[in-house]
RNA sequence: GGCCAGAUAGCUCAGUUGGUAGAGCAAGGGAUUGAAAAUCCCUGUGUCGGCGGUUCGAUUCCGCCUCUGGCCA
């Protein structure tokens, strides 16, 4: 008999649904949602995130939305942090968290556990990208490889953002990122929710191609552009930033930039979003215990309350 | 109507001095440990516009036709 307190997990992805499942299940169960999105944390970024409009998040309020200013980064640390906040809250005043998203990595740390790895630290990483500039990534992998080369076996030396961070985990700690992982797994604790892990997904996925363009189409119709333009003209604000790259930012920008002409930023845009999509998707298939719901079903909302309050009174 | 240039992967194009072809983008699959809407890895058969001719062999050379640009009438 498994004493812990129930929540439910609800990821897809992007333009698949979610939001409206949840806020369904919201009206019909005592439950409060925490968004698990690495986009929608920033303020400001609204239209370009399809974040829910302020008479949804009046009705079923979102938490972990707006939190950041676009200035700022956020992580999967931050993340779990911030969640298990959440969660406790939720739990505590006799309801239940419902964590819905399309950040698989913030689900993943969120499940794995206690984590020992240290956030970034903003000095060492500009230090390193700057070496990264410099001698390039192949380079900094063949330092890895004589510090770590267990880390180096599975990290691509074209990959700068994973060799990068095993080199700041080395310089920040003293250990290699092997060792880390050990020492996480040796200490790792069950998770404190038993979860009711869902997944939900077109079966066919020229829909999912398909609304993913319309919604791009919509977004440009409701401004989109003036969206990223106002952000633009902020000096602290640039093309590097975690933000200002996520999909659809990075686009526009670049067309206001010059870059780009407005077909190619629409074309792209819409290419990067179906792109993303298909990584979630690939997520999802290597997730343990997902329960598939295809997005295209009649009776999805009922469907889920049933599952949902079934796995709650348990 | 005449002349010229094109027609090759879903798209933009390269190429084959005649032995049936390859890049970028798109697409598909995968990885994913504090930047993850990120970062990276793998996957290229397509009547080489159509019909004939030359040739052992034509996507390549020749002729005709169709279509698309451009120039001239």
């Amino acid at each position: 008999m498994d004493q812990r307190p129930p929540a439910i997990f609800l990821l897809g992805p992007t333009a698949s649904g979610k939001t409206d499942l949840a806020v369904s299940l919201v009206k019909e169960l005592r439950c409060e949602i925490i968004s698990v999105d690495s986009a929608l944390v920033y303020r400001g970024m609204d239209i370009g995130t399809a974040k829910p409009d302020a008479a949804t998040l009046a009705k079923a309020p979102h938490r972990l939305i707006d939190i950041r200013d676009p200035a700022d980064t956020y992580s999967a640390g931050d993340f779990r942090r911030d969640a298990l906040q959440a969660m406790q809250e939720i739990t505590e005043a006799g309801k239940i968290p419902l964590l819905v998203g399309g950040t698989s990595l913030y689900f993943q740390r969120l499940l794995a556990g206690d984590s020992n790895l240290p956030a970034a630290d903003p000095l060492l990483r500009r230090k390193l990208e700057q070496e990264l500039q410099d001698q390039g990534c192949p380079a900094l992998h063949q330092r890895l490889a004589a510090i770590d080369p267990e880390s180096a076996k599975r990290i691509a030396p074209t990959d700068p953002q994973r060799t990068l961070r095993a080199l700041e985990l080395w310089e920040l700690t003293g250990k290699t990122r092997t060792q880390l992982w050990q020492e996480q797994a040796a200490e790792k604790q069950p998770f404190p929710w038993r979860a009711l892990q869902l997944g939900l997904a077109p079966k066919d996925r020229k829909l999912l191609h398909e609304r993913i363009e319309q919604r791009f189409v919509k977004m440009l119709e409701e401004g989109f552009i003036e969206e990223v333009a106002q952000l633009k003209q902020r000096e602290d604000l640039h093309a590097g930033l975690p933000s200002m790259r996520s999909v659809g930012y990075r686009q526009v920008w670049q067309y206001l930039e010059g870059e780009l002409n407005r077909t190619e930023m629409f074309e792209k845009g819409v290419a990067a979003t179906r792109q993303l999509a298909k990584r979630q998707l690939t997520w999802m298939r290597s997730w343990p215990q997902l329960h598939w719901l295809a997005a295209e079903a009649e009776d999805l909302p009922s469907r889920v309350l049933n599952l949902a309050t079934g796995f709650c009174i348990k």
